[in-house]
DNA sequence: TTCGATATTGGACAGAGTGTTCGATTGAGG
DNA sequence: CCTCAATCGAACACTCTGTCCAATATCGAA
């Protein structure tokens, strides 16, 4: 049952690997469904049976290589789901994440890598950052508007920290990028405070 | 003399404008060098005697609509080139600027921009923000990384701050959100203090 | 105004990629 | 072992790219 023809999950996995290879040696923009039909040796017509284009490929990616894009929402909760309103803020277990999964998040982070995975990605954190901060904004029109306008931009902070790091291999642990990242968020909002 | 040819002037005009009506109709991406000679009504290959592809084009389109970058650098510099070292920061002339250029603004900065010129003005913004507050980063290797992270995670909240007031026609005043943004990339920085 | 320089035209070109179709083949799973 | 779905592969029409060239227009300077 549970078991999707192997014939299929063989082909994904395929096309997958192809793409991050694909974008590690040429960035993402620059890749073709050719070139990943013909890295992965897949017929042009199956390619377009499972996906209309290279982003939905993209899209599935982590999926397909059994990758979810956030860490275990059991072990810490990346980014969202925390109850506590400590200052330390809870970026680690992405940072972690990140580093547990190097290959993978260099070509979906990575310099090399396309807008389209990091713009959902970012949209993901900012909902966390958002469900976080609310408290602090008034529940008006502006005060929405100012809760999104914040939200969104230390999403981006964020992103533009992980994509850095991501990048080479840092010198610095996820320990210590992650906490700094936690304060500077914070202080990005107390920044922000009286709207 | 100071006169360049008035054909190239005119043929240049006309591709920037017509690729700005594209993008705002369709998005960056979707617009191809075949729509943009298509409105322009201008041959293929004058096209290609002006510009190798859509995003020379693109990147030279301030410059063909007379538009310049960045506020004049003597009216209150654009975030670089500031002496003083008070919180207040100066994102405003940015906001002001790109206020009295809306339709421009809208086009490369909005929803429908593609992620190149963002990128180069990102960096750009990112320069200045390091520039000010290098003084607060040690000399040292770690230091200057932590100062590049830093500033252009900063510079990644304030783009996006940006590019969401451009986008729709924000009910918030360029002075607000201007004065919002210093105080915000005051606050990160302030919480990423002791590096 | 005239004239040489040069920008533009328009068409054609090969090359590459896209997305679709279809019959033949393969192999997974009951 | 047999059925049915997945894959192949080859062809298709289409769009876009980037380059070339001879013919035409327009400019700027004398």
């Amino acid at each position: 049952m549970a078991g999707i023809d192997r014939r299929i999950q063989k082909t994904k996995r395929l096309l997958s690997e192809s793409l991050i290879a694909l974008i590690l040696e040429k960035g993402y923009e620059a890749v073709t469904v050719q070139h990943i039909i013909d890295r992965a040796d897949v017929g042009r017509s199956t390619f377009y049976t499972h996906y209309e284009n290279k982003e939905q490929l993209l899209l599935a990616g982590p999926k397909n290589l059994g990758i979810p894009l956030f860490p275990a929402d059991g072990d810490g909760a990346g980014s969202r789901h925390r109850k506590t309103k400590a200052p330390a803020f809870g970026f680690l277990p992405l940072f972690r994440h990140a580093a547990e999964n190097r290959p993978l998040a260099k070509a979906m982070l990575g310099k090399k890598s396309g807008e389209l995975f990091l713009g959902r990605m970012r949209h993901q954190v900012a909902e966390g950052i958002s469900d976080e901060f609310k408290g602090r904004f008034s529940k008006s029109k502006t005060g929405k508007l100012w809760l999104a306008y914040f939200s969104d931009a230390a999403a981006a902070a964020v992103m533009a920290m992980l994509v850095a790091w991501c990048e080479e291999d840092s010198p610095l642990s996820a320990e210590e990028v992650a906490a700094r990242c936690d304060a500077a968020v914070a202080g990005f909002f107390t920044g922000a405070k009286g709207a």
